[in-house]
DNA sequence: CACTATACGGAACGCGCGTTCCGTTTGTCA
DNA sequence: TGACAAACGGAACGCGCGTTCCGTATAGTG
């Protein structure tokens, strides 16, 4: 094809297919295994080569970041929703479910949470940082609801619920475990105080 | 010295210097930044060639083991103590809070428990496992007391409390807000069960 | 002081992994 | 079908880090 000056180059067939095939490969690797897996494993899986990968996606961290997008997207959304439901307290707890759910499945979410030491969210930044604005959200309606205790931050909440769940994966827990978790993170944000009996 | 057959050879006096040496740099250096520091690194904190760290501890395992082991030595103590407490729920939720305390200070606790994916546990397996089965015995206590739920288990409450302090470190929080994440837990741990409200 | 077992320092090696390079293949269009 | 830009594959490179090796220094002894 000759590309006409101006004119948007189009990509070939075998290029995007590839791309396709590169994609699905990096999800179901970074899923598995987290951020940490060889790009070489990703190429392989993909039934592709290295450097096929790198024309593609220059940097790992660009391959990344095209994947756990569109999981923040999907996070961002159901805050969203939660935002306006009627029983804030519920919204809240049942979004950091859904959040645990996702986290403990795909495990590349704790990358990006800042879970792994890898500082893979340099360019996620943004959107760590609205989904971070998203919690606060639901968090401030609970408590404005007086549902929850009002001496907790979006930070402590989330750390809470991302390392919990880190742990649980990396402990060999189930997701049943996970949810107890999560659910005993809840009830501890319900409770005012406390005394010791 | 001429070492006679059968007599226990003794350490020449540099030797001794330099262990110690090694010792306390490694201790500095892993408690900072955790296991992921480079022997190098530990190598020159202490002034001190690789090659002597290498003849001190074979392996880099083998000088986190000897880090670590006292850290856990003095928990694990403190967790003897505790089981015989009068008031079994306060004295789970002391446990877990200094427990925390220690953890967030010394981030190699964190990779020890398994917290980072490294398996430097191999070794200290059998101390981890002590670890578990005091804890145990502190939530079971607490369980019988009617001061904490039933429905969990040693590995879900050591996973919350030490994932979430890691994610507190990760995500650069202070102390204080370790100990109000812990307080969470803790106050969860109380509930029995819980309505949306 | 001389002598040697012991210990030392740090260059060098192996390995894993991200990234680059380049010779070869292939899709597309005339 | 011929020609060429586009895309491919995978060997090779660089780097960090654990570990090893060996020539040199030194503590301890007689």
């Amino acid at each position: 094809m000759k590309t006409e000056p101006g004119e948007i180059p189009h990509m070939r067939s075998d290029a995007m297919r590839n791309r396709e095939r590169i994609l699905e490969a990096a999800e179901a690797a970074f899923s598995a295994d987290g951020v940490s897996v060889p790009i070489d494993t990703v190429a392989e899986r993909a039934g592709v080569g290295v450097g096929t990968v790198y024309r593609h996606f220059p940097t790992k961290e660009d391959l990344f970041e095209a994947i756990v997008m569109t999981r923040l997207e999907g996070l961002l959304a159901l805050a969203r929703d939660e935002a306006t439901a009627e029983l804030p307290g519920k919204a809240l707890f049942s979004y950091l479910q859904e959040f645990a759910r996702q986290a403990s499945a795909k495990h590349d979410l704790f990358d990006a949470m800042g879970a792994a030491g890898i500082d893979f969210k340099t360019r996620c930044a943004e959107k760590l940082e609205e989904m971070k604005a998203r919690i606060g959200i639901l968090l401030s309606r609970a408590q404005a609801a007086g549902s929850v205790r009002q001496d907790t931050s979006v930070d402590e909440l989330i750390g809470l619920v991302v390392g919990s769940c880190h742990a649980a994966s990396l402990a060999g827990l189930d997701d049943d475990a996970c949810r107890r978790m999560v659910g005993i993170v809840c009830d501890g944000m319900r409770v005012p105080a406390a005394t010791y009996r």
